[in-house]
DNA sequence: CTCCTATCGCAACTCGTGTTGCGTTAAGAC
DNA sequence: GTCTTAACGCAACACGAGTTGCGATAGGAG
């Protein structure tokens, strides 16, 4: 069709068998590791199409834009299996989440990615979507170890598992990208315990809370 | 002297009487307008300069890139007086600096200078240290709030005022970037009266905390 | 007022990203 | 195996951001 993948959101190729899989897996792997090397701004689609050994004009035929290629990447990476924590007590899951947290970000080449598709995201609409869609699934991934805890009877059954994650990681995120200020072990401890407080006080139920 | 401002890390000039402080004046005016208008990535040095009604050689030579453009406008606007709010009680502080965060990030011509702050502090180390400088100043603004709560007795002595603050925007902050989702006033009330339990908990510590 | 020079305006230039037209290759159907 | 055409490679091009050299303007000192 005269309509190019990048247009009807999808990827499926009409000849999805041979060429057309093994240049999509080529050029998104080589796109994250343009984006560990340059940044989101250093990075080039032609770069990315050099490295992937293939013309450039093939990624901008097929992706058109460094916000796509990084969408891509996200989706195609959104499923794979993240083994949640278990060790036993809820809190201890909460610190080991937040501790991998700490973790990838305190490592420039882990961190290069989840930088980069926070800024794909505030420049383009389908960037936001794969973010939005990858944290979604990570966290009901993460969610497990709520659920678990509840059936334990260590919280109240009406607790939203989900916002209990949010709340573990979100004062991390607000050091990493707002304030700009260092973390650790400590600081995941501390984002850990506190949102587990806040969730045994009530306050993150999941209903149309009080 | 040969070296342009922007390498030398402040913008005093030689004449800073007259021409010089008029045009920068000028062109950080235009900064803010552009930054609304266009975003960061849609942003150019050059638009910058025609709306500020001067040469692009001069902001090239004064400014060089966006990203210190940027960091010179929030550096420039750090210290206008912020009015911490003063509901009578600390939950209702709390709320209410919560509540303004929501406003700013529902509002898209309010939200796109935060936005494009938090992206170009991800590509230069100039803007992140702007960044970085500019939400210390608004969270000591913001601890007040804290200070007189310890004061009337509502806290504990030793908690970490700013820490207080941080942990009340965390969760929207959260929502904005990372996980895309809404935000709204009861999710500013949720994360306010979080953030209350786990300074109440002793969890937020200024001291070296067990 | 006169002089010095920091700063600005102007025009031409460089260079890299992204585009286009066309020929070539290979996947999939038969 | 042959045939069709989707997908790719190639080369030349278009376009705009950023640079440079030089002359003009206007602070600030005396």
């Amino acid at each position: 069709m005269a309509v190019p993948p990048h247009e009807n959101g999808s990827f499926v190729t009409n000849r999805p068998g041979g060429r057309s899989a093994r240049v999509r897996a080529v050029v998104l792997e080589a796109t994250y590791a343009e984006l560990v090397r340059c940044g989101y701004l250093g990075m080039t689609v032609e770069n990315v199409a050099d490295r992937a050994g293939v013309h450039k004009t093939t990624v901008y035929r097929r992706w058109g834009t460094v916000d796509v290629l990084i969408a891509d990447a996200l989706d195609s990476s959104r499923d794979v299996e993240w083994p949640a924590p278990d060790t036993g007590s809820l809190e201890g899951d909460l610190i080991a989440i937040a501790t991998e947290v700490v973790d990838v970000f305190t490592d420039p080449a882990r961190s290069a990615v989840p930088e980069a598709v926070v800024t794909a995201a505030l420049q383009s609409s389908r960037a936001r979507q794969a973010k939005k869609d990858f944290y979604a699934s990570r966290h009901a991934q993460a969610a497990v170890v709520v659920t678990r805890a509840i059936q334990r009877g260590e919280l109240a059954a009406d607790t939203d598992a989900v916002e209990l994650i949010r709340f573990t990681c979100a004062p991390l995120y607000y050091r990493i990208f707002i304030t700009g200020e260092p973390i650790d072990h400590a600081a995941a401890e501390r984002a850990a315990r506190a949102a587990l407080v806040a969730a045994r006080a009530g306050l993150l139920a999941a209903a149309p809370n009080a």
